[in-house]
DNA sequence: CCGCCGGCTTGCCAAATGACAGGAAATGCA
DNA sequence: TGCATTTCCTGTCATTTGGCAAGCCGGCGG
């Protein structure tokens, strides 16, 4: 299995060198997961940091009228954890579960905090992944205010068009916040016509 | 003007003793701000990191229709900024204003930074706030997906109830996703009986 | 003291959304 | 292959929520 998704990432923050990245990047051990295996369950603490060169794994948790709701999918080159847990060594509120077989390279939090001492560019690196996990979900709770189901389902598919391939619309659903009733209304509207 | 809730503040995680707070705390400005003075504008990029010791700031955003959605209340002991602008330095989607007259203590980045590189164990400080930040963030958005906005109204009251003291209703509405007219139903409604 | 004005509530109606159920199609499993 | 299960769409109906507008109340200034 290829570690070119693995050196990308570690060089995306222009933080770490190439060759730091290739000094690095073999601390990290090779994951694979089958389809509907948990990564997480609700309750336990986030304990790995795992990147995905393939595959798509959902996260949920559940209402308080005990139905399920998809609160995130993750695809290829995307961090899988629930970072909130992870970093703050807290139990999670979310369970993660793979979609499809997936496969990938993951650290855990103690391996992690080992190079943080290690290595100062990489801990450099994990601040700036957290300050990134921090804005993507910011936004992601901005769209959900100000925009409209309709849209945010538009704009799913036009940024993660894969992950639509491989997760219910039950899921989707949950996710954007709507039933799978109203987006089977809202996917028939955005059909142009027939 | 005392000092007391930035020494508490410093020492919270554990991470700073009481003496190292001390030494840190003179970094911090004291910063007034009179009712209704804006402290951040939407676009700019947040460069305050203030903790409040008295009043009361609220963000918000404007959704597609063009309205204001608020996105937070900050009260004393809290900290005020919006973190994913902050630690990325990208353009904040927020605005925030002081909803009364406001008194706490201020850092700007330069001067975070100066002590990350100054003080190690400020830098872990640093790197705690950040992960409390998401958490509160994270399980802010789990409660809007999770539980009904009558229940988070309840629980609004219960955790800062200081807000609705100085947060006219329409903004709590919006804080809460609805709108003013179903916040005030939900008010009727909560009131026992009469 | 009076009248204006803004914030809040309330009633009425319309629109959007959800619950439920039936049925077609796809998928999984033996 | 064939049966059972899941997924997805659709129809009907009930409920919720929002838009709008009028009314109430309390504060402020003349």
């Amino acid at each position: 299995m290829s570690q070119d998704i693995l050196l990308q990432f570690l060089q995306s923050t222009g933080l770490i060198s190439p060759e730091q990245a290739a000094d690095i990047a073999p601390a990290f051990g090779p994951c694979h997961l089958r389809r509907h295996e948990l990564l997480l369950r609700a309750g336990q603490v986030s304990d790995e940091y795992l990147l995905l060169s393939s595959g798509v794994v959902r996260a949920f948790v559940h209402n308080t009228a005990g139905d399920e709701v998809t609160t995130g999918f993750f695809g290829r080159g995307q961090v899988v954890l629930e970072p909130s847990s992870f970093f703050t060594r807290t139990p999670s509120p979310e369970t993660m579960q793979a979609l499809t077989d997936c496969e990938g390279w993951s650290l855990t939090y103690q391996q992690m905090n080992g190079l943080f001492h290690a290595r100062p560019e990489f801990r450099e690196f994990g601040r700036s992944v957290l300050a990134r996990a921090l804005a993507t979900l910011k936004s992601r709770m901005l769209e959900m205010i100000t925009t409209p189901a309709a849209a945010r389902y538009e704009h799913l598919l036009a940024s993660q068009p894969e992950i639509l391939r491989h997760a219910p619309l039950k899921d989707v659903a949950s996710y954007l916040g709507v039933t799978d009733t109203s987006l089977s209304r809202i996917r028939n509207a955005a059909r142009p016509k027939k």
